[in-house]
DNA sequence: CAAGGTTAGTTGATACGTCAACCTTGGCTG
DNA sequence: CAGCCAAGGTTGACGTATCAACTAACCTTG
């Protein structure tokens, strides 16, 4: 349990403040440009993968890796605005089904472009290639480092 | 504005992942081991690094890149448990000046420790020491690009 | 020194995230 | 099939983040 190296210890703060600065400003043109929040956008692009833009709300929640209770409050939110709606589940009347409003697909994809424009101009931009790599690298280590907890 | 490549996009999801997963597994480490939030952490680490655990609230504020509301919630929070107090500035009577309770002190240690053992835990032992110097650098570089956009 | 703009900080409203408690349904197992 | 437990989802409470509106003090400039 040594300390960490002043090495390690400074490309902490690196990347500590790159990592706030950068999902501030994503956040903050993401809303600019269409009004909606990191969290709507993620469920619109995640919803929006699947065939039909429909998915089980458990699906979703897999694959965003969010509690349930987030992901239910998130829903409702988003079904108010008109961006969703909730069906149950055929198979499993416990679970429900969430489907993308035709205004929920449009926004959807609109935003899509802004942010993976705003990712180029940000990031992708400033980075070689090399860079690309080596983060993505650095990623997938620490992912399969860092087991899922869900509750 | 071309699209994003297949590289590209891959590494920017698995950075997204690793983001998430990181803050989440390091935020509730620090609550289950000192009941602290991530948000006090930080201020209760950038007040102890000050001389006499003292500091006026706009510097702390730039430090931490904080909105001024956001620091104000906060202090309030921190103050009502007994973590830090609030005086009137001498210097300058609109501002005020943070301190660190006894507690605040012992807790910023405490947390201090913890924190940084899961950071050398799930992050720096997994990398190669080129590793930390790429993510250091790439950090640095993106840092360097998204300036400051302060409210 | 008076007027007007700027700055430090607070407040209230609203959205977001987490936890614990709860309800209903599904699946076991005796 | 009765009794139970686990799983999918909802709800309420609370802490946290952001925005806009506000107050009070400071600072310039005429």
């Amino acid at each position: 349990m040594a300390d960490l190296t002043d090495r390690q210890a400074a490309a902490w703060t690196s990347y500590q403040r790159m990592r706030v600065r950068l999902s501030g400003v994503l956040g903050r043109e993401l809303a600019h440009a269409t009004g909606l929040s990191e969290a709507d956008f993620d469920v619109l692009v995640a919803v929006h993968e699947r065939p039909d833009d429909t998915v089980r709300a458990l699906s979703l929640r897999c694959g965003l890796e969010w509690e349930k209770s987030r992901l239910s409050h998130q829903l409702r939110r988003m079904e108010q605005r008109g961006l969703i709606t909730r069906e149950t589940c055929e198979e499993d009347s416990r679970g429900s089904v969430v489907r993308l409003t035709e205004r929920g697909r449009e926004l959807a994809c609109e935003a899509k472009r802004h942010y993976d424009d705003a990712v180029r101009r940000y990031v992708m931009d400033s980075l070689t290639p090399e860079q690309v790599a080596a983060l993505a690298e650095i990623a997938d280590t620490l992912l399969d480092r860092i087991q899922v907890t869900h509750k």
